[in-house]
DNA sequence: GCCCGTCTAATCAACCTTGACTAGACGTTT
DNA sequence: AAACGTCTAGTCAAGGTTGATTAGACGGGC
């Protein structure tokens, strides 16, 4: 019998999707290993901690808990100057499920932080495979707004009037968010940035981040 | 060496903001007294369980909070028919309370969720204190927009391309918001809602959307 | 030399959220 | 009549988030 009955969801770690998780992952990848600290710092200097709203302690539980799951290596190191401290180093896995949560983040709509934080790790992708992930959005964004469209004719009775008005500010956000992933999409396709499978990313210069330790 | 700075800055206002406790507080309120169920109940009704994410779980820990905090009362029903229940009815604290957050919901940018909560519970506010803190809210937008097209010109070197491209994004969110404010403002101005002080009102018929037990 | 503030680095308890689970009543299908 | 699904009503343990706190090192003023 298949002692691991229960189907095990796209990403790994019991499911659900964390920006927190993404950011730290992304930062520790990106820097070619850092503690908790660094990426702290690096998330501040982001401005992460404003629009992702991510505290210090946060940090901290989200790098012991990826090291729980096998997707960082903890190597602990002496403090010669200052307080001990704790190197955390991406694994195989772990790249793998940051390259999951970026393009999971992209296509889900109903997230602004999570979208944000696959935004901030966009160059994990390649080219082709961002453009993919942001036209999903745009699909999935053009659907919402019909939908919306359709239950605006026929009000629900039951929701108070300034509830119903709501939906009013949905949209508008909703319209934004579709522009915005179309000029995205656009950039893009134009050459814009540094992604996965151009020369100069993070897979032909690793640790193009490493800060001074 | 302080490349890496970082300032611990400390929030004021003694508990943090919560949407849920909003939306509960103020279901329980308008209806009158209501036990759990019939919370869980109208929030999905209004859609709330979609756009505030609130799931039944936190609902009851919410109940139990406030009662525990003295912006509810509980009186336990026994079960003549179904399972037992707990009756939750608001205190005089606790709808101050939802007048508070409602206030800070409304002026508070960067929380989509609490403005949602916020415009939900908006016929808790008096007109011309729902207009004033609109107008707050009006004037903060404009600010923020400033101070980002400020930033706009002389860019943090620190910032990855594709991260400073998100200010983009925040930004057209922002005028998004910014015009449905004013209008909002402006609707309010012209007597759309039946807000507290106005005849019909919960002040002077409380219970109007009480369900059937 | 000593005190003070700041920086580096991280821990912890309290609190909130959530998916999973329990359990009785009621209708209806087999 | 037994089985089945669904609605009512809520509990619970596991896990994530946060503010508070700790503690050594380092530089600058007195």
């Amino acid at each position: 019998m298949g002692e691991f009955a229960i189907e095990t969801r796209g990403l790994s770690g019991g499911g659900r999707v964390s920006a927190t998780k993404l950011l730290v992952l992304g930062i520790v990848h990106l820097s070619g290993g850092a503690h908790g600290y660094q990426v702290r710092s690096e998330l501040q200097s982001w401005g992460a901690e404003i629009w992702a709203k991510i505290k210090p302690g946060s940090i901290y539980h989200a790098l012991k808990k990826a090291a729980a799951d096998g997707l960082l290596t903890e190597h602990a190191e002496p403090g010669n100057s200052g307080p001990e401290r704790v190197l955390y180093r991406a694994t195989a896995r772990g790249r793998d499920e940051i390259v999951e949560l970026v393009r999971d983040g992209l296509r889900r709509t109903h997230d602004p932080t999570m979208l944000d934080a696959a935004i901030a790790m966009l160059p994990m992708l390649t080219r082709t495979d961002a453009i993919a992930q942001v036209n999903e959005r745009v699909a999935r964004l053009e659907a919402e707004l019909v939908e919306q469209a359709k239950g605006w004719e026929n009000p629900n009775p039951d929701i108070p009037e300034h509830v119903r008005d709501q939906a009013e500010l949905w949209a508008g956000h909703a319209r934004t968010e579709l522009e915005w992933a179309k000029s995205l999409s656009k950039r893009l396709s134009e050459g814009a940035y540094t992604m996965a499978d151009d020369p100069g990313s993070w897979r032909t210069a690793p640790g193009h981040l490493k800060m001074p330790v």
